[in-house]
RNA sequence: GGCCGGGUGGCCGAGUGGCUUAGGCAAGGGCCUGCAAAGCCCUGUACGCGGGUUCGAUUCCCGCCCCGGCCUCCA
């Protein structure tokens, strides 16, 4: 049984699926107008850790992760039709076409979930090709008393028509900051109240990626996208909806008004949010320049599942702060564990060691991964026969995802040309005791890739 | 002003009403080695401040200080 903290009742709940067997989980997507930075992909992991968790309980489940390509603005101060949408802004940026920006990104983005070994979603639905499930639900938001169109033809939501709103965030509509970000204007153009919010903005004469609507040309606000595209891939009733902590309060509490006015119930079960990563001790942003990428990572020399591994270190529900240092060390980590399982998979199978099912239990236990690892390293040191080392590594790294069992069974890598021959005579000017010629040579296959260290049964060497 | 997390040894980070008080990284010592690398072994008693509850508090309660996040851009 998996159990995990729910923002909005704040409490350890028991994941119940609503259908038997199987678990509907949605997960807020990237918003594709720029590669995804380690902190984003660190909430992407929470999503894959919950379902490889229900998976190894024998549910099947029934992954969506949405893409944004449309309708995400820069800042909502400019709520009129030159409002700017950060793929628009990027796309200008890049001299490119929008399309190809979100395209291009959105590539980028599967490549790297693949990188840090996050499964596939079952469904990637798109904002922009969703636009007509968005109008439907506006239309019938708007019938139902729900939302109403402001004088400049865009539609709002009326937040104070949802009596529930800011059960996620905990925040109260009469304690939010009237006008902190909205401005005088915008409420003079209609908008009616400060806390509602564009379901429909009209567009200006220009802008690219806009839609007709019954409410004029325009394009669609960020939150609708969500409620859309999950009502019509999962149903009213979603097990578990997953999301980076910021985006607890406007997002989800705006998107959750939008579905459960629609569908007349409480349509999320359970609310689940990662909570931010620190880099060197500072937020990672881009308006900090204090920026990782993936492929950062890859050209220090890291393994990027290593950032994997750091990520596992830490609570998914607390701040982490995550370092050269940490990545390191996870790297470190990472090489040895795949060096052992390889040489564990040589000896005669065992049953696993019993201390296996208490990663399992971790795991479940609000996927608590530093407790796992802590399983694991202290299996790695136990006694257990080299055979059961290795069924209970390979079989945690189902849940780990690590790809610990990559070199079981690995050909060796070929030796760059003339190496062999440098081996061969420093193999030769060791029986000799030439320690000063062996010691030349160890540098010369240095200087060709190859790190070389004795050993009782005699040289062996690595590639670096 | 409202809401939400935190403050643990040089660093990162789990965790707990007492019990042998994680783990990692870095450091020091040792084994091994011609040297090195790797590996292994050993060493290092910490919980922001002040009260309270308690036989006993780092853990629970109250107050305070400090840090981070959200309050219509954000994973």
């Amino acid at each position: 049984m998996l159990r995990l903290t729910d923002t909005r009742t704040g409490a350890l709940e028991a994941i119940v699926p609503s259908t038997p067997g199987r678990l509907k989980v949605y997960a807020c997507g990237p918003t594709v107008y720029r590669y995804a930075h380690v902190g984003n992909l660190r909430t992407f992991l929470l999503t894959d850790l919950i379902r490889r968790t229900a998976s190894m309980h024998g549910l099947q489940v029934q992954l969506v992760q949405n893409i944004t390509d449309v309708g995400h603005l820069q800042d909502d101060t400019n709520l009129d039709a030159d409002g700017e949408d950060k793929l628009l802004a990027q796309a200008r940026e890049e001299g490119k076409d929008p399309f190809w920006i979100a395209r291009h990104y959105e590539e980028a983005f599967h490549r790297d979930q693949a990188l840090l070994g996050v499964h596939p979603a079952d469904a990637y639905p798109r904002a922009s090709e969703s636009i007509d499930l968005m109008l439907r639900l506006i239309a019938d938001l708007v019938e139902k008393g729900h939302a109403y169109v402001g004088g400049d033809g865009t539609v709002y939501f009326a937040a104070e028509s949802f009596a529930s709103y800011g059960a996620i965030s905990h925040n109260k509509l009469s304690e939010l900051r009237a006008g902190h970000r909205a401005d005088a204007t915008e409420l003079a153009k209609g908008k009616r109240f400060h806390a509602d919010w564009a379901l429909w903005k009209r567009a200006g004469e220009n802008r690219e990626m806009t839609w007709p609507s019954p409410w004029g040309h325009g394009f669609p606000g960020w939150h609708i996208e969500c409620s859309a595209m999950s009502l019509d891939l999962l149903g009213d009733v979603i097990d578990i909806h997953t999301g980076g902590i910021d985006l607890r309060f406007p997002h989800h509490e705006d998107e959750r008004a939008q579905t459960d006015c629609y569908a007349g119930k409480e349509v999320v079960r359970h609310w689940v949010h990662g909570e931010h990563l620190l880099f060197e001790g500072r937020k990672m942003a881009k308006s900090t320049g204090n920026v990782v990428l993936v492929s950062d990572v890859i050209d220090r020399g890291f393994d990027p599942l290593a950032l994997r591994l750091a990520f596992l270190g830490t609570r998914y529900r607390q701040q982490a702060n995550l370092s050269w240092a940490e990545i390191a060390g996870a790297h470190k980590t990472l090489t040895r564990w795949r060096a052992s399982v390889a040489a564990w998979a040589e000896q005669p199978s065992a049953a696993m060691v019993v201390e296996a099912a208490q990663v399992l239990d971790a795991f479940s236990d609000d996927l608590d991964t530093p407790r796992a690892l802590q399983v694991l390293r202290s299996v790695e040191k136990s006694g257990a026969p080299d055979g059961a080392k290795f069924e209970t590594f390979a079989w945690a790294d189902r849940l780990l995802g690590l790809d610990l069992a990559r070199d079981v069974g690995r050909a060796p890598d070929a030796l760059p040309a003339g190496a062999q021959d440098l081996l061969d005579a420093r193999a030769q000017a060791r029986t000799e005791k030439d320690f000063a010629l062996s010691d030349r040579l160890r540098d010369e296959l240095a200087g060709l890739g190859v790190a070389v260290k004795d050993t009782q049964v005699g040289q062996e060497w690595t590639l670096t």
